[in-house]
DNA sequence: ATATTAAGTAAGTGCTTACTTACCATCGCG
DNA sequence: CGCGATGGTAAGTAAGCACTTACTTAATAT
């Protein structure tokens, strides 16, 4: 019985999903780590405790597995719904036309799974770079659908009067690309936060505040 | 004579330094688009119309090929000069006070860069995921003077009253942001710009007033 | 013309790669 | 207990990798 409490030191016998979800795992920190040809299979078998040639009996090849991470994330982290589906705070600021609330939340929600998920960012980043499929899946299942999500309501709060005339997409780019390019300074570039070193919350504030009321004082 | 005409076709014996430059051109091209671990020496050679032994002649590893295009891009490409050194406009704009003209000039200048030098970008985000020195000392002796640059510039003008206290390195995280994500998303997300195609000139416009005024109508 | 030097290569080296084969060990079950 | 299914491996294989060696060819200076 006891051994049940160390099967996360992977090695000794496990059922067979229990190991393709433990070579899921190592292969997915390797390849968000080093990209896919910076990874061997020789190394995801030793960081999943098994010799190489149980690797190739879960999984057909190198490519497969690269496959069936993308497949495992989809399902475990939620990449079917989007940010705004599961956030209370989100649609009550829409319905109540509180574009404040609306910024907000969603670039905080945004900045904390980023800060959560550095792997899966470097994943992201990697297969867009390799071009694999990843990148354009899921920029056309996801980051589009944000587009049209908030362009939406940027379209419908221009009509009330409350935004000026821009094309809302380019409001869009310009939001996302603050919080995007924020997080992937404190990923990449900039790790230990020498330059800015600021709070989600207050990131997402200053950002809110920034593309809603611009930083210049309004001229009277 | 007129073989001369036919040197760009890289064959035939060419001098050392031509040579030479032609291995780093190839070079830059092929890791640019796969990355270090990517690219293979034997790629290398191919392209540049030689055996790998040559490639081995003019560089002693494939470490010090790769670490030889980052130097030459950078006497080649002058990032030794900030952007706003060569730039007129920028630098009139800055001393008359005309925050449009900074920010607007300043945005263009990077996004024809950007547009103009796509294989830079790549490799730049490359050795950034890769962890190669490239990254670091871009971030350290370039990203960071212009943070520097901006920021100072903010300060002064939020001293005159002409910009909200909000931390001027926000700012510029912001101002970046926009104009990085989206060289970014043409580069890598959505090359043939479905969801936003705007040219540079539009886009440096809308940043900007976003940035100055944002995209919300004043309150009365 | 010839000696010297530099540009160039064919054919390796030893090692690593993705992937396979042939076999062993342990489990659950009648 | 025996036995089939499943978890697991040692020891491959052929191709590919970064890098070398021993040699040939072409330009140039004397």
């Amino acid at each position: 019985m006891i051994h049940e409490l160390f099967k996360c030191d992977h090695t000794g016998r496990m059922s067979g999903d229990q190991r393709r979800e433990q070579i899921l795992q190592s292969a997915f920190d390797l390849f968000s780590r080093s990209g896919f040809s910076g990874t061997t299979t020789k190394d995801i078998a030793r960081a999943s405790g098994v010799s190489e040639a149980m690797v190739f009996k879960h999984f057909a090849s190198k490519d497969e597995l690269y496959g069936a991470i993308l497949e495992a994330k989809k399902c475990a982290d939620g990449l079917h719904e989007f940010p705004w589906e599961s956030n209370e705070a989100i649609l009550d600021a829409m319905s109540s036309g509180d574009d404040f609330g609306v910024f907000y939340n969603f670039a905080l929600q945004a900045l904390t799974k980023h800060r959560s998920d550095v792997a899966f960012m470097r994943l992201l980043f990697y297969s867009a770079l390799e071009e694999h499929e990843l990148a354009e899946r899921f920029f056309g299942e996801f980051v589009a659908k944000i587009y049209e999500f908030l362009g939406d309501y940027i379209n419908k709060r221009q009509k009330e009067g409350a935004f000026r005339e821009v094309d809302p997409k380019v409001i869009v780019r310009s939001f996302l690309g603050m919080i995007i390019h924020h997080s992937l300074n404190n990923i990449l570039w900039d790790r230990n936060r020498r330059i800015l070193d600021i709070s989600d919350e207050d990131a997402a504030k200053n950002f809110t505040e920034i593309v809603l009321h611009g930083a210049a004082v309004v001229k009277s």
